[in-house]
DNA sequence: CCGGTCACCTGAGTGC
DNA sequence: TGCACTCAGGTGACCG
């Protein structure tokens, strides 16, 4: 589910809520997401203090008192919830990290796409050369997005949702840069003039800032630690609005399939290429 | 290198 | 009500 500004919003509520505290207790009852071991991850949580929390791509990284590292991939439906440990056990939560003062840290996921793994500090750095993440767009200038571009071929669409190309992006957010900058999906990347892809950098990160800023987009169920959802959705001005009026010439919106992925965007204002 | 399709899962919505 | 079908914020494997 989750794309840049929604793992964003959940590692700075991270950050507010679980730095500090010491893990006491790490119950697993869904072992597959666990990628290298559940007993491992039990290990090296166990007893020690989260001391940092912070995002890659779309991949969340908690850093431990032992020098140890919990990965986290949110996938499609994962969740972070946070609060007092209850007794039950509620539906599609598939872990459990209890603290020593009575708090604890949830996952749900209800499709069970996500994925975890915990980390040694050697491992983690081998982990961050071999995982082939592309450059963050917020961290990225128009500039090097430019000559990044340019080395590549293929369509913008699949382009910006490829990860090694840029990481954070999914399809909502890239659906909403491409239609604020004019650009067809299916436009061949190389053929994109140089103001154009500056255009669409600007667009870009206007746009992963102002959702940041209302903790993400919830179209069905993202939520932030606190179990509330976020606020741009409201702002969307394609995604999921097939047949409806474009707000900026009144045209209806149309929906097409590209890279497998349903696509928004309006004919008038961004042409075929 | 690039694109298309499927697989991984559960649940919501739609139309008959 | 029930059933069949499509779709969903992600990505990795496999194939041409």
């Amino acid at each position: 589910m989750p794309e840049l500004p929604e793992v964003e919003t959940i590692v700075r509520d991270l950050r507010s809520l679980v730095t500090g505290r010491r893990v006491k207790k790490v119950q697993v009852k869904l072992p597959k997401l666990v990628n290298n071991g559940s007993g491992r991850l039990a290990r090296l949580l166990t007893g020690s203090r989260i001391t940092s929390a912070h995002r890659r791509g779309k991949f969340i990284v908690l850093a431990l008192s032992n020098q140890a590292f919990f990965i986290v991939h949110l996938k499609m439906t994962g969740q972070f919830l946070f609060g007092p440990v209850t007794a039950a056990w509620p539906e599609h939560v598939h872990l459990r990290i209890a603290f020593d003062d009575g708090q604890e840290l949830l996952y749900r996921d209800i499709r069970q796409f996500g994925r975890m793994l915990a980390l040694t500090y050697r491992q983690y750095n081998k982990w961050l050369e071999e995982e082939p993440l592309g450059p963050d767009p917020l961290k990225m200038s128009a500039s090097d997005f430019v000559l990044r571009l340019r080395t590549r071929r293929g369509r913008i669409k699949p382009l910006l949702l490829n990860q090694a190309f840029i990481s954070g992006l999914g399809n909502i957010y890239t659906d909403e840069a491409l239609f604020q900058a004019g650009i067809h999906p299916l436009c061949p990347a190389e053929s994109l003039p140089e103001g154009q892809v500056r255009l669409l950098h600007e667009k870009m990160v206007r746009l992963l800032e102002e959702a940041i800023a209302l903790r993400g987009s919830t179209t069905s169920n993202y939520v932030g630690l606190k179990g509330v959802g976020g606020q741009f959705q409201n702002k969307h001005q394609v995604y999921g609005k097939t047949g409806q009026d474009c707000p900026r010439c009144g045209h209806p919106i149309k929906r097409l399939k590209v890279a497998g992925r349903g696509t928004h965007f309006c004919p008038r204002c961004q042409p075929e290429p």
